[in-house]
DNA sequence: TCCCACCAATTT
DNA sequence: AATTGGTGGGAA
């Protein structure tokens, strides 16, 4: 019997065909699909997966495999198929989805399966030392997923717990029993929560059966970490997004916890979403898929109500602490205002961080908006200094006494006189972080003062020393954009300030409600954590916003059913499916006629499925790398007519210039 | 008529 | 993505 001697293989290439044909030399072992091997494309070595074998060339002039880097395979015929449905599902070549999907040291080649010689047990194989008894609703919980995962159905829940109710532990539960039966699980958290105490409590329960995978690993530590995975040494991974492709042989769990956060989308090619694809893993493997949310996506939830998921609840915080009282600020009010200093601090919250301070307590207060003043405008034309890469407001950074771009970092020297108008008139407006650290000083000069945003963390374990020092009570206050939101647990934090929650809240974006809910639910998440309650203050200028007001009486139900009848007005997820098209060209004009190209060649094609165009459409005002932007939307019923025709369209249109991007998707 | 810059299609 | 061959405008 002859073998096949010619072999399919998937590159990192854009590639619309997805995969070049090359020809096995006689010399060369055998080859099966998911091994690596090295071609030449055009009189360059590369290296791509074999994904299928052939007995005979389908085009002339068929190159030979130069060589054949794997004894065996490195994807499982499992990942083939995801990411092969990936390519269809994302718009992208197969070759990209397995970059994507394989660790990245394994494009570069030469990284061989190699047995080194590490049976040494990196700590002590400590099953369950400090495991706690479950809740009744936790219990409840963890014997329905139980329930199906041992019937073998690959069934998704939503587990909706109030923040501080012992999710982890549901999970924990569930993934000792997959343990014990020999099955491997993934947990997905946002990259945010992978700090060394959020890893300890994974690693306390499961020793080396645990691997983690997440971006400041060493491309050396990510493979050896891949290897014990894929040879069946660690059978619990925690890691960011991508470790939704982890080699976990019998997957029988799949978490996403947190998995309302956008993290979860990749924003660049493959522009994947880590919740669908575990989606789609999980029904491929017959897996079961757990996603956990205080604050739930409207997609998850509305999810539940069909009847694709199922929901489970856990409605009460562990020991009963109750959920902290949330006063909503009217900053509208003149009353509110300060009796001097700037509009920052309203006298309410003022006099709560005083009494705070004044019982030994720690209060956190919240801006998402980093550096100090927004922007810088003459008063006398209106001229506003913006950066000439990007168009965006420049923001004033005060320890650098310059002005920044938080798109491209480009940095400005402020003018004394308006470069317009010539004229003394220039203002600084609006508020960050550094400038309510400034103020907090003001009022409060006896306090330690801490500020936490990407500007003060830039340095590489600044993050982690200010969080510590936090902990250990070095810091009275700490100050911070949304970083200092989520999945933290202070214990004597007693009071959340939100400087203001309006910030979010009138973004062109049709989350902008759910964004605010989820971050005024989570920060309000923080307080009351010890045995001390929690008190949360909340300014506004809508205090009658339901995304406020929901968030007030801590109603997730109350949010989800304002938000879903706008959703299902505006006919936007988790009432249809999204594309965008992003056009980029150096000219304005160019960028609008691409999308006025590819508008009019899917209008011809309207009859072929049922979408909607919006479109195309300026990104005002914003520049990407020198680039002027158009997007076009596609709305539909299904994925599928939309994507097939978005495909055909898109590749007719290479023969105009410019960078076109198609996010599936988009957040 | 030649040269160069920019454009656009191909990669097995 | 990168490279290679094509095109068209401008100068000599």
């Amino acid at each position: 019997m002859t073998r096949p001697a010619y072999v399919e293989v998937a590159l990192g290439l854009p590639h619309p065909s997805g995969t070049l044909q090359y020809q096995l030399p006689p010399s060369a072992p055998a080859v099966r699909p998911g091994q690596r091997v090295a071609v030449t494309v055009r009189d360059k070595r590369m290296i791509g997966y074999v994904v299928s074998l052939s007995d005979g060339p389908a085009v002339p002039g068929v190159k030979p495999v130069e060589e054949v880097i794997d004894e065996e395979p490195m994807v499982s015929a499992g990942l083939l198929e995801l990411t092969r449905w990936m390519s269809g599902r994302y718009l992208c070549s197969w070759g990209q989805a397995l970059e994507a999907a394989m660790p990245a040291p394994f494009k570069k080649g030469r990284t061989k399966l190699k047995s080194k010689g590490r049976s040494a047990i990196h700590g002590a194989e400590s099953e369950a030392p400090d495991e706690h008894p479950l809740t009744a609703p936790q219990r409840q919980a963890y014997d329905r997923i139980a329930s199906s995962i041992n019937s073998g159905r690959s069934e998704t829940f939503l587990l909706h717990g109030v923040t501080g109710s012992g999710k982890t532990e549901v999970y924990l539960h569930v993934i000792r029993d997959l343990i014990a039966s020999g099955k491997g699980s993934i947990v997905l958290v946002p990259e945010i929560s992978l700090t060394p105490q959020a890893i300890d409590r994974f690693h306390s329960r499961f020793g080396d059966r645990l691997a983690v995978m997440h971006s400041r690993l060493t491309p050396a530590k990510r493979v050896e970490e891949w290897h014990r995975v894929r040879a069946g040494k660690a059978l619990v991974v925690v890691g960011a997004r991508s470790a939704i492709f982890a080699p976990v042989k019998d997957l029988g769990l799949v978490v996403i916890d947190e998995e309302q956060e956008s993290t979860y989308k990749q924003d660049e090619t493959p522009r994947y979403h880590a919740r669908t694809v575990a989606e789609h893993r999980c029904r491929l493997e017959g897996a079961a898929l757990v996603l956990g949310s205080a604050t739930p996506s409207l997609e998850a939830y509305h999810a539940t109500e069909t009847g694709s998921a199922i929901r489970l609840e856990l409605p009460e915080r562990v020991e009963s602490r109750p959920l902290p009282e949330v006063r909503v600020v009217d900053m509208r009010l003149r009353e509110s205002a300060p009796a001097r200093g700037e509009r920052i601090y309203s006298r309410v919250l003022e006099e709560e961080v005083r009494g705070t301070l004044a019982r030994g307590e720690q209060a956190m207060l919240l801006l998402n908006r980093r550096g100090y003043a927004t922007y810088l405008h003459c008063n006398s034309c209106g001229h506003v200094m913006t950066c000439p890469n990007c168009r965006v407001t420049l923001t004033f950074h005060a320890d650098k006494s310059s002005l920044y771009c938080h798109l491209c970092h480009h940095r400005a020297v402020p003018e004394k006189v308006c470069p317009k108008c010539k004229l003394h008139n220039l203002h600084y407006f609006g508020a960050g972080t550094q400038k309510v650290e400034a103020e907090t000083a003001r009022l409060f000069p006896q306090a330690r003062i801490g500020r936490m945003d990407s500007d003060s963390t830039a340095r590489k374990d600044a993050h982690e020393t200010i969080l510590r020092a936090f902990k250990r009570r070095e810091i009275d206050l700490l100050i911070g954009t949304q970083m200092i939101a989520k999945g933290h647990d202070f214990p004597h934090v007693s009071l959340i300030g939100v400087i203001s929650a309006d910030t979010a809240l009138h973004l062109p974006d049709f989350r902008a409600s759910e964004r605010t809910f989820d971050l005024l639910t989570q920060a309000a998440g923080r307080a009351g954590r010890g045995s001390i309650p929690g008190r949360v203050i909340v300014q506004t200028h809508v205090p009658m916003h339901y995304s406020v007001q929901a968030a007030k009486d801590h109603d997730y139900r109350e949010f989800y059913d304002r938000e879903i009848e706008v959703r299902r007005e505006l006919a936007v997820p988790p009432f249809s499916c999204l594309a965008r098209v992003v056009f980029s060209a150096s000219t304005e004009r160019d960028a609008m006629r691409q999308g006025l190209e590819l508008a009019r060649s899917l209008e011809l094609t309207q009859t072929e499925g049922r979408y909607r165009l919006l479109g195309p459409a300026p990104c005002p005002n914003v520049l990407q790398e020198g680039k002027h932007q158009w997007n076009l939307y596609l709305k539909a019923e299904d994925w599928e007519p939309m994507l097939t025709v978005l495909q055909t369209a898109t590749a007719g249109l290479k023969k105009i210039r410019g960078g076109i991007v198609v996010d599936v998707d988009p957040q």
